[in-house]
RNA sequence: GGGCCUGUAGCUCCAAUGGCAGAGCAGCGGACUUUUAAUCCGAAGCGUGUGGGUUCGAGUCCCACCGGGCCCA
């Protein structure tokens, strides 16, 4: 904090303390669409007030103007000595970059035409008590602006822009499952087992009941328990949280949504990514044409559909599948760089090599599909081929945005594969999936077949917003504390 | 977990070979009634993430620790 500040901070405090609130009749963007037409030096008589963070003022004398930023945009503050009066007008002048204040005044333009509010009177609302970042360069350590994202959103109009963006992407998705008929759900957090997905989770303790508890890594199995219970079509944008690493498409926190529609196969869920991602597009670009990492994207479907295996089979050669001996495969892998495991199948080196040799060079959208059932123990067998699930990941500039499947809905089948999960355990897999007893007494109760689908949505706020790290579209990423 | 890089004034950044730590912006004082990163004049401000070490002398070299970044697993 400055001495000077804080000075001034003391002597209003003094003087009867700052305001409650404030009456404000326009946001800076109103003003300007209402008023975008005016020649330079009108005036037009109408009166208004407004409020924000005073960010600039460039004072010549008995005039003086400034800059006045709200959530909206910004407006130019014209301070006439002679309209505010001597006292007020030093007043103006000891208020100080960061200040939140109210004005009121006539609309006007200046004589190089830039819209302002001529101020007949303004209100302190309340003090900055610490320094504004440089005017021009802005916030720019990577650091600082996650530590203090508040200072990065004064700051940086970027930073603002991308929050905003966030906010009106998940309210499209919210609108386009809700429009479908989807029920939005909220499934528990706190979870005595972490089930639904291959992760590792964080764990923690509840006093009152004694017990272990886990966030939760997904929330798939309570929201197919829901389409047991007769919801049919739910969805859920929640919080998951993954006990990994941090790198630019990680954070352990993140947002995802999970949808489940009863009579649907994975075919159907397709048709649904594909509109879904060009409508938030057309909000976000206004269009289904972005620009990613500097190159254009087409994000309007229907994306192209290929197999895990053929895209493997494109980079090593078509002897390679699923029957091919484990040897063989586990060679193949080690000629690549990938250290298998003992306990790998076919399947889950199939899925090596494709993360390895195949992953990074997708461009367009891409339905990658079919993977192995060895690697997806919720999804439904192929109904026509073996080894295979019917599931799809989306992939577009070399990640994942999403991951769907017709869903396993037979009781005795998922038990089997919870039970290999275990194996995988017992081998020291310790992603692998437990058996969540609970939901094999559900599916018993009946499923009817489901199409399931997985959106990572701060990646899908990535891809449109045109940012290269997870830490940019989250607010508040997760550090390490300063000691 | 491994490798490389990095931390200097409120902010953005300079400081060959180790040799008195600087600038711009912000802030402070002054001039100025149409500015747009306003302009002009003036006076200030940091001992370099933390702790050790080498040296006559360390922002710079060495070690450890803390925070961050990039690449790899």
């Amino acid at each position: 904090m400055t001495r000077d500040r804080l000075a001034k901070y003391r002597e209003h405090i003094d003087a009867g303390g700052f305001p409650y609130s404030y009456e404000r009749t326009d946001l800076a963007v109103e003003l300007q669409e209402r008023h975008s037409d005016l020649e330079p030096g009108a005036e037009t008589g109408e009166v208004v007030s407004i409020a924000g963070r005073l960010m600039n003022t460039r004072v010549m004398g008995k005039l003086a103007f400034g800059v006045l930023s709200d959530v909206s945009g910004t407006m130019q503050l014209f301070v006439d000595k002679r309209t505010l009066g001597d006292q007020a007008f030093d007043a103006f002048l000891a208020l100080d970059s960061g200040d939140w204040i109210g004005a009121a005044g006539e609309v006007i333009t200046t004589k190089r035409g830039e819209l302002s509010v001529r101020i007949a009177e303004f209100t302190l609302l309340q003090k900055s008590l610490r320094p504004m970042p440089d005017k021009w360069h802005g916030l720019k350590d990577v650091e600082a602006r996650s530590r203090q994202r508040y200072v990065d959103l004064i700051a940086n109009p970027d930073a603002r822009r991308t929050a905003l963006l966030r906010s009106r992407i998940i309210s499209e998705l919210r609108h386009q499952f809700a429009s479908r008929g989807y029920v939005e759900v909220d499934t528990p957090v706190l979870i005595p087992q972490a089930t639904g997905a291959t992760a590792r989770p964080f764990q923690t303790h509840h006093n009152a009941l004694d017990m272990d508890m886990y966030l939760r890594i997904a929330t798939e199995l309570y929201l197919k328990r829901l389409v047991v219970g007769g919801l049919e079509k739910v969805f859920e944008i929640g919080r998951i949280f993954r006990n990994e690493g941090v790198d630019n498409m990680h954070n352990p926190e993140f947002t995802m949504l999970e949808s489940y529609e009863a009579f649907a196969d994975y075919t159907g869920i397709m048709t649904l990514v594909e509109d879904v991602f060009a409508a938030c597009a057309e909000v976000a670009a206004g269009s289904s044409l972005i620009e990613f990492d500097g190159r254009p994207l087409d994000l309007s479907g229907p994306y192209r559909r290929v197999s895990m295996l053929e895209l493997v089979q494109q980079e090593t050669g078509p002897e390679i599948d699923y029957d091919t001996d484990i040897e063989t495969l586990r060679s193949l892998a080690h000629q690549h760089g990938i250290s298998t495991e003992d306990h790998w199948g076919s399947g889950k080196i199939i899925e090596a090599l494709f993360d390895s040799v195949a992953e990074d060079k997708i461009w367009e959208p891409t339905f990658v599909t079919e993977h192995p059932i060895e690697i997806s123990p919720l999804s439904r067998q192929h109904r026509s081929k073996p080894h295979v699930t019917e599931r799809f990941e989306l992939f577009i500039a070399g990640s994942e945005y999403a991951n769907a499947f017709s869903e396993l809905n037979d009781p005795f089948e998922q038990r089997t594969r919870f039970e290999a999960q275990m194996e995988a355990r017992n081998a020291g897999d310790d992603e692998a999936h437990p058996i969540d007893e609970d939901y094999i007494r559900a599916l018993e109760y009946g499923m009817p077949p489901t199409g399931g689908l997985g959106i990572g949505v701060d990646r899908l706020v990535m891809l449109l917003t045109n940012t290269h790290h997870i830490r940019e579209v989250i607010l508040f990423p997760t550090m390490r504390p300063l000691s």
